[in-house]
DNA sequence: AGGGTCGCCTAACGATCGTTAGGTAGGAGC
DNA sequence: GCTCCTACCTAACGATCGTTAGGCGACCCT
């Protein structure tokens, strides 16, 4: 995989940016080069292969995400699954905004990884939404939220938060604060019982 | 266009298959035709290009989800805002799960079709869009809703829902009855203000 | 029987794809 | 001053892309 230095940081950055607006399958190897301002072979000193480079920013994204529900988590141990819930969205949002383009292209281009690099995602995935799901189903058990169907109920905040991605631009009309306080509130409020 | 005949229908079945599965950029049209057992240029005979069999299926998609929104704005047009965005919810949901991927090509793949024929799709969409908004909007005025940005409220629920697409299968867990009421649900109470 | 149309074929076009091979300019280290 | 390494270059590879041209057999209409 190569791996190292400033200038794989960048293929990465520009590559981000072109599989975000275009696709991976639709941007070539010489379109990310000329990002770069160099020939399309020349990025084969930096790089394996192209997936190579659609699985590190997928990779990195990955880890985003996990380490900043793990925190989450372990910041909110001793609370309640409502206000643990609303760590967990709280840092999901953040991930996305940080670098909304890594994350849309983590959410939909993934799909093109080798099969066993895009198992190992699904896998990773999987445990990502079983945090959810766990919380979910402890905030159900204490009558905190309506009993749901978990699986449901984790697919539709999480499908909601990554949305964010598609259309969120750091430049754009809301701040980061400003969506992740309205989208924890609006994914909350889906599950809680009534209250009052 | 060409258009026309019980072969073209078939070709837009097996390329939203397709187009689902792997993506627009990632199919080609050698793929589209050894599914349907003949060879890559002998769907030329049906279809003038491969844009145009991604713009039948996106522009089926749409005007199913307008169709579907329109008849039910019309069966609830005198009904309260709270019954209206969920007539909304449960047309939106039914049109997903009905084909769900013709729905997940029309939401991701959109992107693909001609400049003039994206720019027709995006306004398509924004009006689409403004209906969950208006709704929306008469909930908060009533008082049945939170005040929330509504822009933000509307996308939320609508991410949330093409979710759905990237994961229902009508063999699956869940019926789509089943699907459609938990996901009222859901959007309904994220927006609802606290009752009882 | 004859003409037309429909659905598919083979063959090929120019372009572009991801990737490899081999080379070269310039700076760093001894 | 020589060597080595980094970062890039040009040239080319075989494959595959969307698409066009021209032909051929099977069926319909008269």
């Amino acid at each position: 995989m190569i791996e190292a230095g400033a200038r794989r940081r960048e293929i990465d950055e520009v590559a981000s940016e072109l599989f975000h607006a275009n696709g991976y399958a639709a941007t070539s190897v010489r379109d990310i080069a000329r990002a770069l301002d160099i020939q399309g072979a020349s990025l084969y000193a930096h790089v394996a292969s192209k997936e190579d480079v659609l699985f590190a920013i997928v990779d990195r994204a990955a880890a985003a995400f996990e380490t900043a529900a793990a925190t989450a988590e372990a910041e909110t141990a001793t609370a309640d699954p409502v206000e643990r819930l609303a760590a967990l969205v709280e840092a999901h949002v953040d991930v996305v905004t940080s670098d909304p383009r890594r994350a849309s292209v983590f959410v939909t281009e993934w799909r093109h990884l080798s099969p066993v690099r895009r198992a190992g995602m699904a896998a990773r995935r999987d445990g990502y939404e079983r945090r959810f799901r766990e919380v979910i189903a402890d905030g159900v058990a204490v009558g905190a939220f309506r009993s749901t169907d978990t699986a449901i109920a984790a697919t539709f905040v999480l499908t909601a938060l990554n949305g964010i991605a598609t259309w969120y631009r750091p430049d754009g009309r809301l701040s980061a604060d400003a969506v992740a306080d309205q989208y924890v509130d609006l994914a909350l409020r889906s599950l809680t019982e009534d209250h009052r």
